[in-house]
RNA sequence: GGUCCCGUAGUGCAGUCUGGAGUGCACGCCGCCCUGUCAAGGCGGAGGUCGCGAGUUCAAAUCUCGUCGGGACCGCCA
């Protein structure tokens, strides 16, 4: 044994105790050669070790130190160390391993360095408190999750990590098979299909903490590659699912931050897009769109006559933070994502009454005036954005508007779940098909109510489709599927796959449906993500050991690497670079 | 594919707008001193391809263009 006790967990009583310590010098404070304290660090945290003779022991050299515990005195108690009431005296020092002066400090200060340097070296930057914590906190979350699925008669199934390719969605990673040259598996983006077939295989309810990978652009809350706890149970309506799929999140959530939340509300999408404009709203702030169409019905102002939805939020106290050049920006926003442009007012007083101050007030009647006033509720010193759009843009304009003025970081604050249900079966149309694209994808089902309205009006087909989301992030999303091989031929239909394509497309996808599939759904979130929020970070990144930067590039290893020639040949490969 | 921000010593920065010798700060590092510190303290020292390449200029860290790298975002992520 190496060690006997944790440098973090010492205390009082260990009074007197003779004891080994093994841990890296967090720090050195020498008094010449007859005094010297050493912090000593593992894990759990750092004891002060005092040296009465001269060694020579850097920081992040590796020790073990024998020492008797001993109460500190009085005037030299660090209140500030969890370990600060006793030292380690009479110490003997074994060098374990000597240290090259780290890169960079391996503390808070290091918080500030270029991230970059931090994976280059990610190992020491690993030392560091906050990714000791986060790594603990991680490693809480999956256990607390894979609990939950245990208790609630849930069965783990591995699925291949090596699969056909299908082209629908994300990007995929291509493996090259030596077996079959010129042919290539695909990783898998998620294990959707496997874990249908698994319902098909009687397994009644089916998790996996599951790694998923896509070959797409990398961002805060995105990577190559993310773990996803992956769930499908049969026999299940969208009130089984997101009920067993709530007590692992909240599991999770307790488990990390040691308060259990709230149950999560529900609202539908079509309620998240008119009160917050998008499908992923942040719960923490108050500000909503207001609905002002009906105002405007018979405005005269160009902007607002031709629009058949105008909406606005309201900045409250906002006059003041917002100079032209930011209102400036704020309109480039809306503009970048749709609208034609931003009407902005700003509420003032006159006369003991309310009033508009804007490039367009001229435009606007004073009955007009006054209902935008009281519509959004507005007071002297608040500002007022109005978007004037096709449903969807104002929605969307605006939602993104609300979070830019008001929205927090995202691990900022309360935790705010949310459900959002009865997301639409189809958004879009295919530009090169001219037929609806599936919202969530092919094997959704359509809500029952809706489903006469497959080919009639199929952009007002609702799904029974659902994402959880978390302070303005989506977490996961999830549907019942489509069993009935009848109702899946006409979904297609819409789609425009006919059975031969469907055949080619899915067909080891579709052949199992015909063998008694019972009705089942399924659901799956990020891990990475709720690790993240719970642990207080904004970035992915910070809850990943070996993380990759936007690049893909990985400064560590220096991967993607080139290969001999001979490991080529073999799978049949020449590059064209 | 696009927009914006950033790149100066091992690390974090100031200097860049308004061109004038690598001018500098803090931490770290090395050496010496120091018996109660805890981000110890004091003295001294080393450490630089100002990301890289062109251009303008008598003169470029500073201005221009290009390029590389990093970050945030849009596209993309069924």
């Amino acid at each position: 044994m190496m060690r006997t006790h944790l440098c973090g967990r010492l205390s009082a009583a260990e009074a007197g105790q003779e004891v080994t310590l093994t841990g890296w010098v967090n720090r050195r404070r020498e008094h010449g050669d007859h005094l010297t304290f050493i912090d000593l660090r593992d894990f759990s945290g750092v004891t002060q070790c005092v040296i009465n003779n001269d060694i020579d022991v850097r920081s992040e050299y590796v020790l073990a130190v024998s020492g008797t515990v001993t109460m500190r005195t009085e005037d030299t108690v660090n209140p500030d160390l969890a370990t600060g009431q006793i030292e380690l005296k009479d110490c003997t020092v074994e060098v374990l391993s000597k240290a090259e002066p780290p890169p960079f400090p391996l503390d808070d200060r290091a918080d500030g360095v270029d991230e970059l340097i931090r994976l280059r070296y990610r190992y020491l930057d690993l030392r560091r408190q906050r990714m000791q914590k986060n790594m603990r906190v991680r490693s809480a979350v999956n256990a607390a999750i894979r609990n939950a699925m245990e208790r609630q008669d849930f069965v783990e199934v591995e699925t291949p990590m090596l699969m056909p390719s299908t082209p629908e969605g994300a990007r995929e990673f291509l493996v090259p098979s030596r077996q079959r040259p010129g042919a290539f598996y695909a990783l898998p983006q998620s294990p959707q299909l496997y874990k249908q077939l698994l319902m098909v295989g009687g397994l009644d309810r089916y998790y996996q903490i599951a790694r998923c990978l896509r070959d797409e652009d990398l961002r805060a809350d995105r990577q190559y590659e993310f773990m996803q706890l992956d769930m499908e149970m049969s026999f299940a309506e969208v009130d089984d699912v997101l009920s067993a799929a709530e007590v692992g999140v909240m599991d999770a959530a307790e488990a990390a931050t040691g308060v259990r939340p709230d149950p999560v509300p529900r609202i539908t999408w079509q309620e998240a897009m008119e009160r917050f404009g998008t499908d992923k709203p942040d719960l923490r702030f108050e500000v909503e769109l207001v609905e002002l169409t009906d105002v405007f019905a018979s405005t005269g102002f160009k902007a607002f006559s031709s629009a058949s939805s105008i909406k606005g939020i309201n900045v409250v106290g906002g006059s003041a933070d917002y100079g032209r050049n930011k209102l400036d920006g704020l309109t480039d926003v809306a503009k970048s994502f749709g609208a034609k442009g931003m009407v902005w007012l700003r509420v003032k007083t006159e006369d003991g009454a309310p009033t508009l101050e804007s490039p367009v007030a001229k435009f606007l009647s004073e009955e007009e005036k006054t209902a935008l006033i009281s519509r959004l509720s507005g007071n002297e010193g608040d500002l007022l954005l109005i978007i004037a759009d096709e449903w969807m843009t104002t929605c969307g304009v605006l939602g993104e508007l609300r979070n830019r003025v008001a929205r927090p970081p995202v691990s900022q604050g309360p935790y705010k779940y949310l459900w959002v249900t009865d997301f639409p079966l189809f958004v879009g149309v295919d530009a090169v098909t001219g037929r609806p694209k599936p919202g969530h994808h092919a094997f959704c089902h359509p809500h029952p109510a809706d489903v006469d309205k497959l080919e009639t009006d199929p952009m007002a087909v609702r799904a029974w489709a659902y994402d959880l989301v978390l302070n303005g992030w989506e977490l996961g999303s999830g549907s019942i599927r489509i069993h009935d091989p009848a109702l899946q031929r006409r979904v297609f239909a819409v789609l425009g796959i006919d059975e031969d394509e469907a055949n080619r497309r899915f067909g080891f996808f579709l052949e199992p449906f015909r063998y008694g599939a019972p009705p089942h759904g399924g659901f799956a979130y990020g891990i990475d993500r709720l690790t993240a929020i719970l642990a207080g970070e904004e970035n992915i990144r910070e809850v990943i050991a070996f993380p990759k930067p936007q690049s893909g590039l990985d400064p560590m290893t220096d991967s993607p690497t080139e290969v001999d020639a001979k490991q080529l040949a073999e799978l049949g490969l020449r590059t064209t670079i």
